[in-house]
DNA sequence: CGCTGACTTGACAATATTCAACAGTAGTGG
DNA sequence: CCACTACTGTTGAATATTGTCAAGTCAGCG
């Protein structure tokens, strides 16, 4: 399970046989949480990390007003909020959308690497890092891109790093998300999300179903969502 | 005037004496750059980092029909790309908005401190994790809020982290940018951000003349903002 | 069978954008 | 010193995009 994990931190840097000992003995435990479960409350104080090993989560945060955005979606072999091991208390909740296990890291294995493996530190400062440019990419979307291309441009990026982790096929993928989720993740009314959503049907550009996603016309999408993946860091580099 | 930059850090955590030499280390040279000048491209291949001394910068990106969208403010004492430190290339541009003095920090020195002192590389791990948890408040913003509060909540935001660093007096600080800078922050067109300006002065909750920003009626702005700055983690923590 | 939640549709309203124009200011160069 | 240019801020009118409200279908489930 924490091979989708290794992945994606392999294809970013080289990761030694030593230092893949070290990532698998991160997990102290698996926890199984339902659909719609808070894993992390913001502002909770924090003693570990999750690191999602199957399912989906939400980083999401709300205003008073009862307003929900989602600001990332962790998929397979994500740290959901490796960045809590500095914050000590997280600025946004942590929801399951679907059933999920995670393996619970406490923050003294981090602290571990932080003080013995300065190499693997980096890696996992990388990793945030990369998180955060995921951040910045929707911020953008969310700032400048219409409905249509905001979308379009979710749906590029989900079979991007679904892809990494082995969760596609062919580019269509398990997309668990409901239409109100969905809309909480654009910034969009359920409703207008909707039309959306039909309208990217209707132009033949993917298929959507039975809580899964297909690219019908990827070239095309891509083009309509302006999506560029140098944002993702899909490469390998020296650290 | 590195003391900025160390007041950030020790507002969120424990810096020892021999900590402060090592930052006082850091810069090798000091560069002055003009405003509107790229101090860095996106894609550029980095073997250093920026410690903004004086003025402002942006984090921004394009998109390929020429909408911009301002991803990060950054005021004197910010790191403006120590991200840049494990990834090697940004997604984004660093660009000037008023003339800065800028401290060029070699990718070797913090190559250092990853090595050799853990404990600072947790701190500076911590800065960009802040960083992260700005861009997320600025997503929600994107996301739900209505122009008028989005405004407000920038410049509510803006007074917290300038007093900080000193440069607020009273509840007001420069602010050099245009309206359509402030437009590229906000996700509106200039247009709009002028009318809603102007909505904002005759509340009587801002004056806004001469490049400066001055807030009238605070717990009226952060009410209509829905500011709640515990996402600035404003508070030190042991690390 | 009657709920409930997810998805869908239509009519209408609000928010923000576009386009066009003009005033004021600062800087440039003759 | 003045004409010229360019940028910034401002305003009005028309338009587009997205949101709101209300209602209805459909499937799954106790």
């Amino acid at each position: 399970m924490i091979t989708a994990h290794l992945k994606n931190l392999r294809l970013r840097s080289e990761i030694s046989s030593n230092e893949e000992q070290v990532i698998r003995g991160l997990v102290a435990e698996t926890r199984r949480v339902r659909a719609d479960e808070f894993v992390v409350r913001a502002g909770e104080q924090l003693n570990s990390s999750l690191l999602l090993l199957d399912g989906w989560l939400v980083r999401s945060k709300d205003l008073p007003s009862g307003e929900r955005q989602v600001l990332e979606l962790h998929v397979a072999g994500d740290f959901a909020d490796l960045h809590g091991f500095t914050l000590k208390r997280l600025d946004h909740d942590v929801i399951a959308i679907s059933e999920c296990t995670i393996g619970v890291v406490p923050h003294d294995r981090l602290m571990d690497i932080s003080e013995h493996h300065p190499h693997l530190a980096r890696v996992y400062w990388l990793a945030t890092n990369i998180d955060a440019a995921i951040t910045r990419e929707m911020a953008l979307s969310l700032g400048q891109r219409s409905a249509l291309s905001r979308m379009a441009h979710l749906f590029c990026e989900l079979n991007v790093r679904l892809g990494i982790v082995g969760r596609t096929s062919d580019d269509s993928f398990e997309f668990p998300l409901t239409q109100r989720e969905l809309s909480e993740c654009l910034g969009l009314t359920v409703v207008h999300v909707n039309r959306t959503l039909q309208e990217l049907r209707r132009m033949g550009f993917v298929e959507a179903e039975n809580r899964r996603i297909r690219i019908v016309d990827k070239a095309r999408l891509e083009a309509l969502a302006d999506f560029d993946p140098s944002y993702l860091q899909l490469y390998r580099r020296p650290l």
